[in-house]
DNA sequence: GCCAACGTTGGC
DNA sequence: GCCAACGTTGGC
């Protein structure tokens, strides 16, 4: 099983609206990055993932896991662009802040450290272990 | 609100 | 196929 990360201003889609949409979960839509797009053909379902809140909050919130694999993105008639369906998890007990992941030199190679405008990202299942004890789960 | 970093576009 | 111009993202 493999590991990402899921990054979202919340003004556009935030991790309240996630959870209101429960077990039936939501496209990530809207990605328009073939880095970001190529990462979500490669998930496959039961993956799990970070939520992470850019912009003005800037920490990871909580858990989701992939529950369809990529398909075409519904918001676009463009056939380049594919996304996969999350469905959130469960919150971290404390959000984890970029500033917590910069101070700890074991998450120095985090892609969200190394290249912070991907919107989504693998993340190493070592960097998964630490973030969610960080988290307090 | 600014600006650096990065990705994309399009002219040549 | 190169590269300048432009647009967007996201940390600060």
């Amino acid at each position: 099983m493999a590991y990402w990360l899921f990054k979202s201003e919340t003004s556009t889609w935030s991790w309240d609206q996630q959870v209101a949409k429960g077990d039936a979960g939501e496209e990530w839509d809207g990605v328009r990055n073939y880095q970001a797009r190529n990462f979500m053909r490669e998930m496959k379902i039961g993956d799990q993932g970070f939520f992470y809140h850019s912009q003005k909050d800037r920490e990871i919130v909580g858990l989701v896991e992939v529950i369809a694999e990529a398909h075409p993105d519904s918001t676009t008639e463009d056939e380049r662009w594919d996304c996969v369906d999350i469905k959130a998890v469960k919150p971290l007990k404390t959000p984890v802040h970029l500033d917590d992941i910069k101070a700890e030199e074991r998450l120095a190679e985090m892609v969200l450290v190394k290249n912070s405008r991907l919107s989504v990202q693998p993340v190493t299942a070592q960097e998964w272990k630490l973030v969610c004890k960080m988290g307090g789960l």
